[in-house]
DNA sequence: ACTTTTATCAGGAATTGTTCCTATTACATA
DNA sequence: TATGTAATAGGAACAATTCCTGATAAAAGT
């Protein structure tokens, strides 16, 4: 399943590099299966340290300007949160977040309830409504685990 | 209204420094006021940028540290949005944010819908929730505007 | 396969928002 | 009004991100 995915998502963007006149790097490419694999809304440093490991000689400049290219052509969506580093996350599919204010993890959910919902009338007046975005912040079950141990 | 709103706040932050041993400073009277009578979220440094004008001598430090400390006690909130600079909010009523993706004003609304809404049974697996938080993104009337004069 | 063209890269410098450091200032209590 | 100390101004430091530049390597042509 995530082989699947990974695959038709190189092929989008092997097929975004014919169509632009894009190159096709390998830098490119190992951030691209980074961001598919690491499931856990990495930051663009988190994507760095562990492409290192199989690039040494990679920058973390290649890794945002990457990135941002990956995100200008919607292979993978900024995850805005907790007023920190950004975050990325290639589940390009509807569904929320949930975010332990301790540890910054960033947990997938769905929200049918939330995706059935629709805006107030009166918001047209504002202007033209792109998206609607939801959040839960908590402390997750590990982090509560934590906490219990410090104040017993 | 906001004038009494102000005067319930300085009096709150009065109260405040009186339990806490805070100092009621000229800068941090200021800021409080700047705070309450802007409601166009503005950033540290908008603040900054019209206190300066009264307090010439005011530093961003000042501001900055200022807007956390009514912060930690619950007298403004952060608005956390599109990725940017820190954002303030001295509305405390339970309301959400529309953004504009152009100009990045933010304007509140309510929306009830939402409000009433419970987040779904299976969360509680994930940890405890504290709080949930929308935002519709899009474009502002102003910016349509001006968009539509440039591609006419 | 080999060259050439030029997009992309590495590495470091620059930028931006925010926070820290420290000598000085000014609240608040006596 | 004097005094102790929290808070300030100003600049330095920091962290995330972006820019700059000469070097590198895709890919299109030969």
């Amino acid at each position: 399943m995530l082989k699947a995915e990974l695959d038709k998502k190189i092929s989008t963007f092997e097929e975004l590099c014919r169509s632009k006149g894009l190159r096709l790097t390998h830098q490119r490419l190992e951030i691209l299966k980074e961001l598919i694999q690491d499931t856990s809304h990495p930051s663009a440093e988190d994507v760095y340290r562990r492409i290192v490991k199989r690039l040494p000689m990679i920058s973390l400049d290649t890794v945002y300007r990457t990135i941002a290219l990956f995100e200008e052509n919607g292979l993978v969506k900024r995850v805005e949160v907790l007023d920190d580093k950004s975050r990325y996350d290639s589940n390009l599919e509807e569904h929320q977040h949930m975010v332990c204010v301790r540890c910054k993890r960033i947990e997938d959910f769905n929200w049918q309830g939330f995706d059935k919902l629709r805006v107030p009338g009166n918001v047209r007046n504002w202007g033209t409504v792109m998206s609607k975005h939801v959040e839960l912040r908590g402390i997750c079950k590990e982090c509560l685990k934590k906490e219990r141990k410090r104040t017993p």
